[in-house]
DNA sequence: GCGCATTTTGAACATTGTTCAAATATTTTT
DNA sequence: AAAAATATTTGAACAATGTTCAAAATGCGC
């Protein structure tokens, strides 16, 4: 009966990401309680200290799974289409439909913030800007001549700005746009960045 | 001596309102405690409620102010620019200088969220969308022949695009890029979008 | 099975936002 | 001007929360 320890340990870490999710599912980033969460995962309030340094920390490990689902959902979206616009159209939306089958879960990968003197781990930020390759992909197609530094601001500039378009429609704010009408906004959107690159390409000596 | 009453509850309210603000511009949003602001307004614990519903309210109080500030940021940016393009990449430099001079406050603005049930105040929210007005004029130039309904969605578009930009540059989660890199991304992306706009006038039947 | 090391527990604590009866201040009445 | 009526301000008390840590329970090597 070797390494039960660790087990056990695994296995509660575990029962506590899931709690949370759900905890985060039905009631949002807000509804996130200790006490709620520990119950729902078959533990003692302290047990999540021993696993967690703290809340901030077990809802970045959630966050860090959702991160993951995106990126596969991007993966998939762009596989198998052809030609560079198809491919980020494809991503643009299926990014919209994860934001909206998945609100809540989107909302606390984006919502959250660390109190003040706190600082994200390294391999959360990693995580999450890996997500920007499905971009540098599609983009490199589109302007082959840029230096991979440039390729990748700019991805992250596309990639950002497909997120505040989603975003600022989803925080019901104010009365949301009709879904359909988002993804023509969208679809649009990514056409007519494509055309403009197009359309100034080779035309400026250096950007 | 009439009319006491309703200027000490005004007076009550800005200086709450200014004390916020203050603990805002120097803890973040999450360093905003109803003891400390009070104290620093000058008034009892209690007081805080005879004027604001609650601290979220009082949160909004503030978000409202920043708001105004940004509009006449980007109306003045724009004030005086010769054409659409270059009024556009002025708004946008301006909303990133902005962003990075008062970052707390700017987050403050983006990052606060009412717990589950409350609804955020309409004034609040027209306020707001109000500021989408700027990309309009602009845009109109543009697209002259697009219709209004369609001109307002792709204003909203444009600047939630380029508040995405900013937004996920500031946040640092990872090494921010050097200002100035920004800068001439953002000013890319304004360029780019303009001549996609360009580029695509006429030659799509309807949108 | 026994003793040691590690983990789990949950009562206790500190820090919050919020309430509300009492105290204070203002206005109205006489 | 004093008294009565009304409204506001106060801050102690409460409830809800994240976090800690000594004691109890559990796992491990022999």
């Amino acid at each position: 009966m070797a390494g039960k320890r660790e087990a056990n340990r695994q296995d509660l870490k575990s029962r506590l990401v899931a709690a949370a999710r759900e905890q985060i599912l039905d009631k949002g980033l807000k509804g996130i309680r200790a006490r709620d969460v520990t119950t729902r995962a078959g533990c003692a309030l302290g047990g999540l200290y021993s696993v967690f340094e703290d809340l901030d920390m077990l809802v970045i490990a959630v966050n860090a799974e959702t991160l993951m689902q995106l990126d596969a959902v991007l993966s998939s979206a762009a596989a198998g289409r052809p030609g560079p616009v198809a491919q980020m159209r494809a991503m643009a939306r299926a990014y919209l439909r994860f934001a909206l089958d998945n609100r809540n879960l989107w909302n606390a990968v984006f919502g959250h913030r660390l109190p003040e003197g706190a600082n994200i781990p390294q391999w959360y930020v990693d995580e999450y800007v890996a997500m920007f390759r499905h971009v540098v992909a599609p983009l490199a197609m589109l302007e082959p001549e840029l230096s991979p530094g440039k390729l990748n601001l700019k991805a992250r500039s596309v990639f950002a700005a497909v997120h505040g378009i989603v975003a600022i429609s989803i925080q019901e704010r104010f009365v949301g746009v009709p879904g359909e009408s988002l993804e023509r906004e969208l679809d649009d959107f990514i056409e007519t960045l494509a055309a403009g690159i197009a359309a100034r390409r080779g035309r400026t000596a250096q950007r």
